[in-house]
This record gives C-alpha cells, structure tokens and sequence, in this order.
DNA sequence: TCCGCCTCCTAACGAGCGTTAGTTAGGGGT
DNA sequence: ACCCCTAACTAACGCTCGTTAGGAGGCGGA
C-alpha cells in the first residue's frame, strides 16, 4: 500500500486503530504516532478526530451503495434473471467491498455508531436504506415463490448481519481469498431464503 | 426489573450504557449518574470500571456455555437425533440467551475486546471453545452426508455471526417474539447448511 | 448504648484528552 | 532575493478521566 498523500497515510493509521481499540478508545496521539508525527501535528491534515471517522465511514457507505447500484443498473428489479440471481450479486458485490477495504470496512460496521449528531443520522439513513434492497429482493423472491421463508424481515436481518460478520474473521493472509468467500456466502445466502431439501 | 442489590442496580446500569457508547465511550461518572450517585461512590460496590465489564461479560460466557452444555448432556456427540436435531437446538438456546438479557449478551459479543490482559485471552479461548461446537456439529452433518455445504469453517462463521447479529435488532417490545426468532432463525440456520431444492 | 456495616459524600490526585496558538525549517516559483 | 506553501514542532488551554482518601449519616444486632 504506497501512500501518495500524508493524509491518506493518517486515515490508514486511524482505520487499522480504530478498528483495534475503537473510536472512543483510540486517541489523536495514538494515530499521530502511528505515522511519527505529534499530536498536535496531526491538526495540520485533519480538522478534528470526529472528521477522520467521517471520512473513513462515508467513504466505505458509498463504496457499499455504488456497488449495489451497479447491481440494479445491470438488472432492474431484478426483472430479467430473476430475485436468485439479483441476491447472489448483491451478496457478492457485499462481500467484494469489505475484503477490498477490511480495515475501513470493519470501522464502518462497527463504529458509525461514534458519529454525531447530523452525520450518525445520515449513515443510519443510509444503512437502512442499503438494507432496504436485500429486504426488497428478498420479498419479491417470496412473493413470486422463487425464495421460501419465514419473514422478509428476519431473513434480511440474519443474512446481513452474517454477511457483515465477515469483518471479524476475514484475513487478507488467511487460506480463503476473497473470491472463494464471496463464493460460499453467496451459496450460504442463496440457500438461506430457499427451503432446504428433507435429510435426516 | 426489580433490583436487588445495588452492585446488580448498577451492572444494569453499566450494560445499558457500555452497548450504547461503548466501554471506552462511558465514564465511570456517567454509570454513576444512572443510578443517582456520586462518581466516587461507584467504588464502594466496585473495585473498578475494567471489573465491571469483566463481570458482565464472565457472566453472559457462562450463559452460552451452559445452554450449550444442556444440549450436549441431552444427546451427546448429537448421537441419538442426529446433527439436524443438535445445531436446531444450538441455535434456539443461543438464542435464547441473546433475548433473555438483550443489554449483557451485546455488552459480550461487543465489548469483550475492551477487556485487558488474562481476562481477554480468557474470554477469546472460550468463545472459541463455543465455537467449535458449531463447527463440530456442522463438520459431523458434512460427513455423515445430512448437511452439504461449501466449507464446515465458512459455514459456521457465516451462522454464528448471523446468529450474534441478533443483539443488532432484536427489540423486546417489538413485533416479535423471542419464541418467533428462535424458530425462524432455527430454520435459517438449518437451511444454511442444506442444499436448496432448485427453483428458477 | 455502642459497634460495625452499608451507602454515600466532598475533595483531590496525576494523567490524559481534543484542540489552539504561535513558531520554525525547508523547498519551489517569481 | 523574496515569498509563500507545506509539514512539522513546542507549549499550553480547559476539561475529563479512573481512582483514592477520609469522613458522615443511618440502621440492625449485641
């Protein structure tokens, strides 16, 4: 990872830390050693510790809706391959920008929740809205009886939340390489909303 | 919730407040505020904040590990009903133990890496120790040909995370039931390591 | 009545927090 | 030669942090 700018090597700093200790436990100092500089240093890049999270945060929330958004230009609706393959793709682009990005992915997930104000209504906004779509699609497979299932809802809930559990144990150096999780979840996914074949 | 001492009066306290900002985001002062008390006088029932979340986390670990042991004593190795049977009921006692104390069971899956020192690898041992019963089982329905799935360590880490993300939603006074999520998330999870019937 | 516990108080400690102010050193453009 | 920009520094601000010390009031049991 060759850094071009010094704030781009702050914000790498401030991800892997924030990751690490999260966003209350992680202080100005802390990040400013990471890149050998002094605290005080760091308000020469940075307006505040609150805006670095920002920055982190927003940027992977449209790294998220870009992705889904490709999705639904290439299929509207879902309304050519149908609700399976609309959830596979929407699985896998999911499943692309968090071991693209592990270290901001993971602050995204969890530490939106340390943003104030305006911006933590925005991102939880924004988040309901992504969930939105696999709840949306999920629905149609239901209702169309390609996809069998207890509740819209539920079933959207326990697959994203599995999905984005992803960011506690995926590692970059790890024996799975992005392209054979995104493989798995999106089987995993896939069966989830479908009715299991009877075996005992 | 009728409080009995004021050392439980005040894990209550803590629990609500570590899920909402995080351990690291609380004051031992705004703990204090919650049960009309001077920061100070936190400490007449305490020893110190870092023990309060061990408390809280120690004791939901003990939750999960003896649900899971019932389970195990009821029909060990999944012997007798088969590992259908054993990953269902799995799923439906840690459920179980998410809603029953919805504030302490995010406070573990959460906060635990705010833990300190022994009592941090303590706690990772034995979460991983639960863990691998998930994946005993789901390896043991692979080879016996009831389960079919991509890899018995995605599958688990796919279940278990779906499964945790519950303390992300579940609402006491909402819609539904903890009754209604332990069904509908033990049929998920049994489905997850299913082959879906094909359907277009 | 007195003892001892329980609960809570005020005051204070040293450390660390996020952030501001003012300054310095070096390099590139005019 | 001059100027400004970038990137860093030291010093300090007011505040909050977790925690300790020492004491006060009330209540139950001997």
């Amino acid at each position: 990872m060759v850094e071009i700018t010094r704030r781009q090597a702050i914000e790498d700093a401030a991800s892997s830390l924030f990751r690490e200790r999260g966003y209350s436990g992680t202080s100005v100092r802390d990040i400013a050693r990471a890149v050998d500089i002094q605290g005080a240093s760091l308000y020469a890049h940075v307006t505040s510790k609150q805006e670095v999270l920002w920055s982190i945060v927003e940027r992977m929330a449209g790294r998220f809706e870009a992705a889904a958004d490709a999705i639904e230009a290439a299929d509207p609706g879902g309304a050519t391959f149908g609700p399976g393959v609309y959830l596979i793709d929407l699985v896998r682009a999911h499943v692309g920008v968090i071991t693209d990005d592990i270290e901001r992915a993971s602050v995204f997930v969890h530490e939106w929740r340390a943003l104030q104000g305006d911006r933590r209504a925005e991102i939880a906004g924004r988040r309901d809205a992504y969930e939105a779509r696999f709840r949306a699609v999920i629905a149609d497979g239901i209702r169309s009886g390609t996809f069998q299932g207890p509740d819209p809802l539920v079933a959207a809930g326990y697959i994203l939340t599995a999905l984005n559990g992803l960011v506690t144990w995926y590692r970059p150096d790890g024996r799975l390489s992005p392209r054979d999780i995104a493989d798995s979840y999106a089987d995993l996914s896939l069966r989830t909303v479908q009715s299991a074949r009877r075996s005992r």
